[in-house]
DNA sequence: AACTATTTATAAGA
DNA sequence: TTCTTATAAATAGTT
């Protein structure tokens, strides 16, 4: 969209880096505004700039938004189920997919463990904690890496393409923002 | 920018208007995308469809981000970006348990982020997805190993001072961890 | 769900 | 930062 086409990664130059925030959260926000417009509908964008600023969108209002999503968020079960497989005659597809949606479940557990042992508020050692930390990094530095192979727009798009309804708040029930 | 111009105005025609909806949610949705990844920024949002239906998109998280914006919110501000929680306060623990739950719904996130490249026909590069299934396989593992000697308290610090998946480090600066 | 004629966003330059 | 403008990208109406 401009004198020339860029690629989308990481732009180097801090100080053109800056100047392509500036631009285009103007241009993220007049599309929101377009869209709650045109659309009647409620949108809410928080971004933090380079430089950990925040800016916020609202329609009607960020906390409205938030409180709305939060609200959904925290009932559902799961509403439709999203998964039409249209999944191409391989075995080995098939079998890729019972595995990787096993794994999500096991995510789900996962993440439920982690509540109860929160809630319970059990102590213990904090160099070990660094090294959960760090492994959690290593564990995303990963997941950046590989999806830049797959194409990460494309699989971050996909991912917000699906409604959140019933995404899992299962886990999450502890969440407390305001109100 | 399209055959014609047409005014910012609702749509009347509630067919119309939800195919509007759905193309320009994911135009905005690609264009926070890039925001984020060009700048490095951190994006939330959150619409509301003409129907109800909410749809997010989060890098790294609408619940990261949403977490980090109400922090700031509700921090005391140092327009220097020194926000300093040495002890924190029943406030601010709660607010880092939000993150961490946050955290730990990202890492859900990521499996289904590889269920819907399988639902999405990228059959060639199935040996890489297996890759990253496995790598979050070892993740969770080792973090079932360690968790239960984990004080939280502690994580949630570190958490505060080298947030969220290497994107980028909050205003928390350089923070001692306990002598 | 695709297709394009157009409009709109924006990268680079000033 | 703001403006200009050549060009890339989004999308309104259409099929």
């Amino acid at each position: 969209m401009g004198r020339r086409k860029i690629e989308i990664e990481m732009v180097k130059d801090p100080n053109t880096r800056q100047v392509t925030f500036s631009k285009r959260r103007t241009g993220l926000f007049k599309k929101a505004n377009e869209l709650s417009i045109l659309c009647g509908a409620e949108v809410a964008i928080v971004v933090f700039s380079p430089g950990n600023k925040p800016y916020s969108f609202g329609h009607p209002g960020v906390d409205v938004v938030a409180a709305n999503y939060l609200q959904q968020e925290n009932r559902s079960t799961d509403s439709q189920g999203n998964s039409s497989f249209d999944v191409p005659n391989m075995e080995n597809l098939n079998q890729e997919l019972a595995q990787v949606l096993a794994q999500i479940q096991e995510g789900e557990k996962q993440a439920e463990i982690y509540d109860e042992i929160l809630k319970k508020n059990d102590v213990k050692k904090l160099s070990q904690l660094t090294e959960l930390r760090d492994s959690y990094k290593q564990f995303q530095d990963l997941v950046k890496l590989r999806l830049s192979d797959i194409e990460i727009s494309e699989y971050m798009m996909l991912l917000a393409q699906d409604p959140v309804v019933g995404v899992k708040a299962k886990s999450a029930k502890k969440k407390r923002r305001r109100n």
